[in-house]
DNA sequence: ATAGGGCCTGTAGCAACTACAGGGTCAAGG
DNA sequence: CCTTGACCCTGTAGTTGCTACAGGCCCTAT
């Protein structure tokens, strides 16, 4: 039932520092302390972490994750706002995609252009930005 | 035949801070100046911030595109280094490609399981992470 | 002469951590 | 009892790739 930090690193695969950071700007609680001063954390707390990870690890920066916590904690609030949020990141994470996909042709194109021959002759350095001459 | 920094700037769409920056971190040469101490560049410079930029964009690290332009700097050297700094880079892109594709699916499901409700049901809330109870 | 733009240096800030330095604490083994 | 090693503490500085001032000089046009 009570967990060191070590403890909640481990659970939630973030690193202690981490966890500490998160607490310092706000996202965890200050938690209760031992006699000897250690961080001393409970199942809510456990959750609240859990919720961060899994939303960094979908993308969400921290001030959307802060927005997400907020309108969660908030029971009268309804759900709209949450899928708000979700949404408006899926539309980046699919321009993102886009972006990716594009610039994943063209690398390939300019690595297919390159036959293994001197700098001279490369295609890649052609390809990444030479001067019109003159 | 002469730029400005601002012209540099207009020419390759970077910002005027940001040729500083690469001039503090030896990307860019440190250029001649004029007498009243401005930024005086050439078509080398110009060239040379094209490259950065294209590689930039590209999605190359600034350690990325430094190896690219030492390698490219060496008339001597074969193909093969810039060949493999691409390839490996294609990989990574390919990687996040299949990162992000995973994680627009995850985020779709999320949101499609909420219907509007209010937050004691949302079903995003419960997908971000929740705490096996108990 | 003065207003506006552009340029200069240098420093501090952004995200989101990560990595120390320099200590205190605790459980296990000799 | 003492020591070793793993853990924890605070606080600060580093990372990447810029961006944004602050405070000041210069240059052109009116």
């Amino acid at each position: 039932m009570a967990f060191t930090i070590g403890d909640m690193g481990k659970a939630t695969g973030t690193k202690i520092e981490t966890i500490r950071y998160y607490e310092k700007i706000g996202l965890l609680p200050k938690p209760a302390r031992t006699t000897s001063n250690y961080r001393d954390y409970g199942q809510a707390e456990l959750g609240r972490l859990s919720f961060i990870r899994r939303a960094r690890d979908l993308g969400f920066s921290l001030d959307q994750v802060r927005a997400l916590l907020s309108i969660s904690g908030d029971r009268r609030c309804d759900c709209a706002g949450i899928d708000k949020i979700a949404k408006e990141h899926l539309l980046e994470v699919d321009r993102k995609l886009a972006d990716l996909a594009a610039l994943r042709n063209e690398l390939k194109a300019v690595i297919d252009s390159c036959d293994g021959g001197v700098v001279a002759d490369c295609r890649i350095i052609e390809a990444l930005g030479p001067v019109p001459p003159g």
